[in-house]
DNA sequence: CCCGTTGAGGAACGATCGTTCTTGACTGAT
DNA sequence: ATCAGTCAAGAACGATCGTTCCTCAACGGG
C-alpha cells in the first residue's frame, strides 16, 4: 500500500558515492545530494535516517561492489606489476577520502575502511603467495600512488625491482 | 606607531598547522581557530584575509618547517629501510589532508602539496643514489602507510625486499 | 597633551548548513 | 467511493558557518 517510490534506491546510493568520493563529506551538502539523486529531501531522510546515514551507506556499498570487485579481479593476478596495476587503475576516491578525513572522526568509517583495505591485503597475499605484511606494504604503495593521482606510472619503477624477488 | 600586537604570529600559524593537521578544513572553524590561536576574529582577518589565507599560511609553514627538516634528515640516510623509516615516523598529517581533500578543490593548495612531494621524492633519490621515479614510487609507499596508520611497522617487510637490490 | 593609527573585544551580519514540518498526490484494500 | 498509509514537494526551522562592523584600549609622533 502507499504511494510507490519515484526513485531506485540502489541508484541513489551509487549516484552518492559518486558524490562523496569526488569532494570531502562537509563539501557535499544535503542539497547536492537532493538535486544528483532523484531523492527527495524527506524521502532521504526517511530512507537514510541522516546525511551521516547516507554516507555510511555510500561507503558500504563502494566496499561491497568496488573492493569487492577489486579484490576479485587480484585473484586472478599471478605477479606484483599486475596486482599493483589493478589497484591504482581501481576507482578509490571515497575509501582514500574516507581513510583520510573521516576515519579519524568516525570509528564507524574507521572499522569499515579498516576492514576493506585488509580485504585488499589479503587477495593480494593470496594471489602472489607472499606474506601478509609485504601485501599490506604494496597496498600501501599502491593507495600512495592513488593519492598523487598517478604521476606517469610511478608504480612500474618500482614493480621492475620487485618482481624477480618473490 | 598604534598598539602592539598581544599575539604572536609564528606562533598562531605553528597552533594553525597543529589544528588543520588534526582534521578536515570543513571541520576546523573560525571559532575554533580564534579559540586556540590566541588571536582574536579581527587580527586573524586582518592579518591573513581569510580563513583560506591562514591555510594556506599553516600549509606553506608545514612545508617551510616539517618537510623541509625531513628532507634534511633524508640527506643523511644510507639505506631504504631508514629513508621509509623516516618519512613514516614524520609528522605530516597536513599534507596529507591537504592532498587528499583540498588539492582537488584548491590548485595553489594542489601547487604547494605537488611540489612537497616533488622535493620529497628529490631527497630520497639524491640520498639513495635511486633514479627519481623509483623514489617517487618510495615516498607513495610511506604515504600509503601514514595514511593507514602504520599498522605494525608494514614498511619494514618491503624494505627487506627492496634494500639487497639497489 | 593630544591626535592618528593600530589592535583587541564582541556584537552582529547574511548565507548556508542539516533537519523537520506541512500539505497534497498517489496507491491498495475495504 | 472511501480510508489508511506512503511518498513527493517545498517551505521553514534553529544552528552554525565565514565575514564584517563598531567601539574602546594602547601606543608613537607633533
Amino acid at each position: 500500500m502507499g504511494r510507490p517510490r519515484a526513485f531506485d534506491e540502489d541508484e541513489a546510493v551509487r549516484a552518492a558515492v559518486g558524490l562523496f568520493g569526488g569532494r570531502a563529506y562537509d563539501g557535499v551538502s544535503v542539497d547536492d545530494l537532493v538535486a544528483h539523486l532523484g531523492v527527495h529531501r524527506n524521502s532521504l531522510y526517511k530512507t537514510f535516517g541522516s546525511k551521516r546515514g547516507l554516507y555510511l551507506a555510500a561507503l558500504r556499498r563502494h566496499l561491497a561492489d568496488d573492493v569487492r570487485r577489486l579484490c576479485d579481479a587480484l585473484a586472478a593476478a599471478s605477479d606484483t606489476a599486475t596486482a599493483l596495476r589493478l589497484v591504482t587503475s581501481a576507482d578509490l576516491g571515497l575509501l582514500l577520502l574516507a581513510a583520510v578525513e573521516r576515519a579519524p572522526a568516525d570509528e564507524e568509517v574507521a572499522a569499515e575502511v579498516e576492514a576493506a583495505l585488509l580485504a585488499i591485503d589479503q587477495a593480494i597475499a593470496d594471489a602472489l603467495a607472499i606474506p601478509a605484511e609485504l601485501a599490506a606494504a604494496l597496498t600501501a604503495t599502491a593507495l600512495g600512488i592513488l593519492l598523487r593521482g598517478n604521476p606517469g606510472g610511478v608504480g612500474t619503477a618500482l614493480t621492475q625491482r620487485l618482481d624477480p624477488l618473490h
